[in-house]
Order: structure tokens, then sequence, then C-alpha cells
DNA sequence: GGAATATACGGAACGATGTTCCGTTTGCCA
DNA sequence: TGGCAAACGGAACATCGTTCCGTATATTCC
């Protein structure tokens, strides 16, 4: 986790000491432009406020969803490791999947586009999607196999499934539309009657 | 409904005959286009396909909302007028509620990217919003009233939210996603326990 | 310290797409 | 039939993602 110099068996010859200073400047950018343009900000303007070329861009993160993961990485393990707190924490399993899927919507409703580029099926989104199911995926089923086995919900539900419709419903923004009250209508959805 | 030289109180001229043709041309060329490459399908294929000029079809629907409303108008309204009706031939205002919606959601699982547009807060789509509202709004809420009235689900529920929460679930598509069944939930947790 | 070399950089260039604009064509009416 | 307003077509412009290659530079070896 600290070591950086390594890669995957065999040895990575360590990069230039300007490269590993630009992608900690684009890092930031991208952070900065995410805030202010979205997800969707384009490439240029990342490129404009790291004070690099686009291609620098390309080099260091071939997609963009490479520079989202990058981006928002941090987030997303603190969103995972929060699920087991929160089933010792919680009342009960249900409570507990409620307050972390809470967290969850927060987190995707801050970042304009997030959801959106989840959800969307370009082949060009496959890593952001993938990286996403790999961390919260095994933290939800963690949640939904606890609140199962205390027989508050249906044990059939799929985290997998769940977590991308929780997406879809933080995707897009409509004056009187409050993604948290419809997901707060899927979770109910789950409970057993 | 029928007329169709008669504007909003000032006489309109009438259009000229290549004009009207020209529309009609369009509208099946679109249709095409929308079934083939999803409602986000290049302005260019949809004018070669009609055999038009680009500019034809910005003079004829300025915005690619109003192409979209145009070619789905009798499905929407279709959709709309079975609200009455399954609420008289089902047995609950439930069942009514849950058929009507599973409509819905068959007219928009067999549009790529309608589901998308319709959530979509970008200015463009504004038209495109409002006319799916106008029209489906009145007919959800119809049906909600009857449920809440017979004590089945929640009374606060908001048509316009539901829709538009239903309308998210169906956008994007995933290997082991299910958009029928996560409405499905929704539905499920509207009911009053 | 001073080359030699691989690494990294910058930004021009290309292709796709939406949108506008204007010279040309054509239906319509007198 | 002549004239004009309506409509047309598609070139032209703007934006954006992506690629590519000549240039610059960090690192290494002597």
């Amino acid at each position: 986790m600290a070591g950086s110099d390594r890669g995957s068996g065999t040895s990575t010859p360590r990069k230039r000491a300007d490269a590993r200073r630009n992608e900690a400047t684009l890092l930031a950018a991208a952070a900065a432009a995410f805030l202010a343009a979205g997800v969707d900000a384009p490439v240029r303007d990342i490129a404009a406020r790291a004070g690099v070329g686009v291609g620098t861009i390309y080099r260091h993160f071939p997609t963009r969803a490479d520079l989202i993961v990058a981006v928002y990485r941090h987030q997303v393990q603190a969103c995972a490791e929060a699920a087991p707190t929160l089933l010792a924490t919680s009342g009960t399993p249900h409570a507990a999947l409620t307050a972390w899927i809470d967290l969850f919507v927060d987190f995707l409703a801050t970042k304009h586009g997030l959801a959106e580029a989840l959800n969307s099926d370009s082949a060009a989104f496959e890593t952001l999607h993938g990286y996403f199911l790999d961390h919260l995926v095994p933290a939800c089923a963690h949640l939904l196999d606890a609140a199962a086995e205390a027989g508050e919900i249906r044990p059939d539900t799929n985290a997998e499934e769940l977590l991308f419709a929780v997406g879809n419903l933080c995707a897009g923004r409509a004056p009187h539309y409050d993604a948290r009250r419809m997901v707060g209508l899927l979770v109910a959805g789950l409970r057993l009657r």
C-alpha cells in the first residue's frame, strides 16, 4: 500500500522523476476539474489545469476510467471499509445496510456524472465499473448476508444488481427528485413483510 | 386533434407540400435510426436515411427532443390511456399500478438511450422531459391515488418522482442487471407493511 | 563532468458529431 | 406564367476524444 516502486512480480524500473511529479499534478488537476465540471470534464481542461499537454494525460491514464478510479480510489476504499464497522455498531443488520447505502449515495451524489459513467455500458468505462464492483460488492454482500440471515430481507438479493440500481437512481437530477428517498424506497422493497 | 392547419389563435398559413412530405419522411427515418442505433443516432445518419440535408432536420425539429417526442408520441399516449383501463380491470389498485409500470418499463426498455435522455438534466432535453411528464404523470398519479385510497401504499408518494426513478432504473444496462426486477423492488417499497 | 540512451513531453493533426448559415431551388398564388 | 416567400442542401464552424511523432530531458555509464 505504501510502496511505490514495485510492480507485480517483475521489478518495474521505477519511473522518471518528472513523470511521477506529473502524475501527482494530474491527479490534483483532475480532482479540481471533476469538482467544477463533473467527471466528464474535457481532457483539454484537465491538461490545462495541470499545465501539461493532452498526450501526458493519456500516457498516465489511458482511459478516463483510469483517471476517475485514481481520483476516487481512497473514498471508495473508505466506503468499503465502513461496512463491517457499521454492522458492528448498528442495532440491526438492516439498519447497517441502510446506513451504508446512505454513505454510498452521499458519495455518488457529490460527484456529477459519476453515477452516469458507472452505469454506462461503454467499453471505455469497463475499468471503472470493475473497480467499483470489486471493492463495493463484497462490502454490500456482507451486509446483505447478515440481514438475510437475520430474516429481515429476502435472501435472494444480488449485491451487484442492487448497487447498480442504486447507482442508476443517483444518476440524473431533476427539480423535485430526491435520489435518497428513492433509494430508501428500493431498500424498503427488500424487506420481508 | 385531427386538424392540421391551425396554429394557436392566429391562423398558421399551412405548410408547403414538400415540407409536409419531408416531415413525414423524417419521422420514419428517425424511427428507423432510433431502432438501429438508439435515440442518440447521429443527425447525419437520420438525414441520410431520409435523403435530406441536415438543415432540414433542424428546421422541422429544432432539438433532438422534438424529434424524439414526435417519434414516440403515439406510444406515450397509448401508455397514458392504458392507466384507467388497467384500474378498471385489475383486482386491486396496486395490481393496476404494477401492471401499468410494467408497461412503461417495457416501453423504455425497448428504446436504447431513451431513459438516459429522459433523465438528462441537459437543457436540450427539457422538452422531452416535459412531454413525458405532462402525459404520464397524471396517469400514474391516478393509479397512485387509487392505491393510496385503498390503503395499499403510503399516501405521500409523488408520481413525478416515482416515474423519474423508474426511468433511472431503466437507464443503463449490465450483464446481471434486470431493470424490471429493480423496478419491482421499488414499487414493493411503496407498500404499507 | 560529459555524452548516450531511453523515457517522457507537448501539441498539432485527425475523425466524429452537433449546429449554424446562406446561396439555391421550388411550391404556391395571383 | 411570373414573382416571391418558403424550404432545401450541405459547406463551414466549433467542440471533443484520441493518436502520433519530433523534441526535450532525466538517468546512466564512462
